[in-house]
DNA sequence: ACGGCATCATCAGGTTCCTGATGATGCCGA
DNA sequence: TCGGCATCATCAGGAACCTGATGATGCCGT
């Protein structure tokens, strides 16, 4: 394990870093960023949701989200809606604008997924989606210090 | 493949979150950071080189690789080498303390892999490891835009 | 009711990484 | 020799991401 080009970490970094840059580059036509594409989808799926369960189901701190969010409601994409139980949440929603743009910018990730997968079986991508699960979930459950995580639940 | 959490570039893009994650708590004590690490480790193979191909090594642009060597010079773990053949370049190469703190990251990295690989038997991650390598190279070449991607020398 | 604790949003500051642009230098063919 | 082109380093600006801190709000046990 000794060299660096035989470390499992060294190629996960290097296809990760491939999927993004071809995600930004299939992206920017549409004036989204990887970032803001993720958000975008975290929030298609659910009814309007806080800040902070957005930054949950995009995997990143709520700092970061409400960088997003900024730049997601500046460009009309997102809308704060009034009226939720807790005063302290701020219920974010796509605009119609925003889910017009999200459809557009979904066909063109499907190219992007479609063009890293060529030339893998149905069987196999499905057991490279599975180990890297596993990865993931390994690093997440047995991080060695102050016990619970950023974001456990 | 419409389904988020049916992606492969969905799990992709959370595994290599949760080991960078993983990996910048376990280089903080040692006053490294996860890209820190990266560039050391590429400057640890070969001898004294320019931050152009520093940067090629680390997967990073110019740019970015000098905004991390200058810190790594700050710290005194990279120095610049005088007396190349051309002018241009900087010649970097790891001090004495850099190799040292070098080394130390090195084990807590390789914990940090082993971490995320438990559970995994070689083959399985032999597999893994040849799949992300394929994913990567997918991407990198065949990019449609303007021929000749940004590295092909 | 109230005090402690968790959660939400956000400000502040810093690092990493990008694109774009600029100037210096090296290479090489006309 | 000299002009074009590639490469090197670096500045400028912006986006994404982090940690740390702060104030408002909700929850819940006492």
């Amino acid at each position: 394990m000794a060299r660096t080009d035989e470390r499992v970490g060294y190629a996960l970094k290097q296809a990760q870093q491939a999927l993004r840059i071809a995600m930004d580059a299939a992206l920017r036509p549409h004036g989204l960023t990887t970032a803001q594409y993720a958000a975008l989808t975290a929030l298609e799926t659910g009814g309007p949701i806080s800040g902070a369960e957005l930054a949950r189901r995009a995997f990143v701190t709520p700092q970061t989200m409400t960088d997003i969010v900024a730049k997601l409601e500046a460009a009309g994409l997102v809308a704060r809606r009034p009226g939720g139980d807790d005063r302290r949440v701020v219920r974010l929603a796509l605009t119609d604008i925003g889910r017009t743009r999200l459809a557009a910018a979904h066909v063109v990730v499907n190219e992007v997924e479609a063009r890293m997968l060529r030339g893998f079986e149905a069987p196999e991508r499905d057991r490279l989606r599975d180990a890297l699960r596993r990865c993931a979930q390994a690093l997440a459950g047995s991080e060695p210090g102050p016990e619970s995580g950023p974001d456990p639940g």
